[in-house]
DNA sequence: GACACTATGTCACTTAGTGACACAGCCGTC
DNA sequence: GACGGCTGTGTCACTAAGTGACATAGTGTC
């Protein structure tokens, strides 16, 4: 219970976030099942045991409230990438990184994961969710932006930095989509349990992505 | 006055496309003048001289009546592109393409380009039209990945070409997006005037986004 | 324990979007 | 040129997404 109440202003940010996600999660089980066209703000509102006006307080359209969990889809790696140290390969950092999240507490729930991948599927055919999955991806190169500007020692508004970072990001996208299809088609998982091959899959997508100018240790 | 009459089924396509980005281009105007929220359903549909049932026929929400006039500011490269010989490399065609249409009739109004632009910088602040930008670019990507795919003689599915795809599509928005904010800002456009500069920037940093898979002649 | 503040509930209301049906134009057939 | 089918549009009633305004319950501060 450490104290929420930070900093003067509203003693939420964290809560609301919390809360945010869990409206999300029950939105996203009944898009799943029921499709969103199906799904009314009422149904989630009743789902999550909030009144309808709440919802509407804290996503501005039913479709947005599929966007937390999707955003958690993408959470994990952005994490491991924004702790990367100048001195390491990506190849090293992502699997030293991701294997020690397998083993110690994984900063997404499992179920979770799942529910972002089904939603990732679902905006193949439902154009209302793709916005959901395509600002995540958004928020990926934004990221990616502050990260690739920092190792280059460059503005995170330059050019150059903004075109590898769009080019990672989308890079990072189609391997999601396509291992989150792989999984949801009930592939075997094992192609994707070995974390050091499959950090070396993204390392090396991304260093192509970026011509080799993202994935050495600089200094 | 060419016969539309094609092929049995309905006689519109093309008809209804172009009924499309004429209603598209006055809701365009009209979500630039006094914001998307700001303009209502029926005022497209009067601007435009229609039921407003009409425009709901045409297009599933308010704001993907955007969508066809964002569609057209990349229209012209992936016109240009899809032509793209195997035996050239990618500067020599977009310089030679691009200069060609020029001079000679360009396949989409100018008034449309800059109508395209402030719809992409409308996308910043209003969260309704980034869909669209973002559906401009999808097409792009999914453009790409045929272009690409005849070019490596792979299947257009390939998780390869799907990711050169993607990388390339990225880095396009990027500089449309570069871009489009410098001729809203009043920028001097003698930058981007230079025809053959552009298509070397553009080669290049599509070169760049695919570690050089894409861009040399082939065969 | 009174005060301030924020989150939530309730209810009336606006507006995006759909369904159903009627009508007008356009076409080919006889 | 009257007939029947087909398609696009207008009209109107209706559903549901989303907002504004106000009351109230929780929660921390003094």
């Amino acid at each position: 219970m450490t104290t929420e109440k930070r900093s003067g202003g509203s003693m939420s940010e964290h809560r609301r976030a919390r809360l945010r996600l869990e409206i999300s999660r029950e939105a996203a089980r009944l898009f799943w099942e029921q499709g969103v066209a199906g799904t009314s703000g009422d149904q989630i509102a009743q789902a999550v045991g909030l009144s309808t006006r709440t919802i509407w307080r804290h996503f501005r359209s039913k479709e947005s409230c599929a966007e937390p969990i999707v955003m958690q889809g993408v959470v994990t790696l952005l994490t491991v990438l924004r702790s990367w140290p100048r001195h390491r390969s990506l190849e090293e950092h992502l699997d030293a990184e991701l294997s020690r999240l397998r083993t110690e507490a994984p900063p997404v729930d499992l179920a979770d994961e799942m529910l972002a991948m089904k939603m990732i599927r679902l905006a193949d055919t439902e154009p209302a969710l793709r916005t959901a999955w395509l600002m995540a991806c958004e928020q990926t190169q934004q990221e990616m932006c502050a990260i690739i500007a920092g190792r280059l020692r460059r503005p995170a508004d330059d050019l150059e930095v903004r075109l590898h970072a769009a080019a990672s990001a989308a890079v990072i996208r189609v391997m999601d989509e396509h291992i989150g299809a792989a999984i949801l088609s009930g592939a075997d998982l094992t192609e994707f349990e070995d974390v050091t091959a499959l950090s070396r899959r993204y390392a090396r997508v991304i260093r192509t992505a970026t011509g080799g100018a993202v994935g050495d240790p600089v200094d």
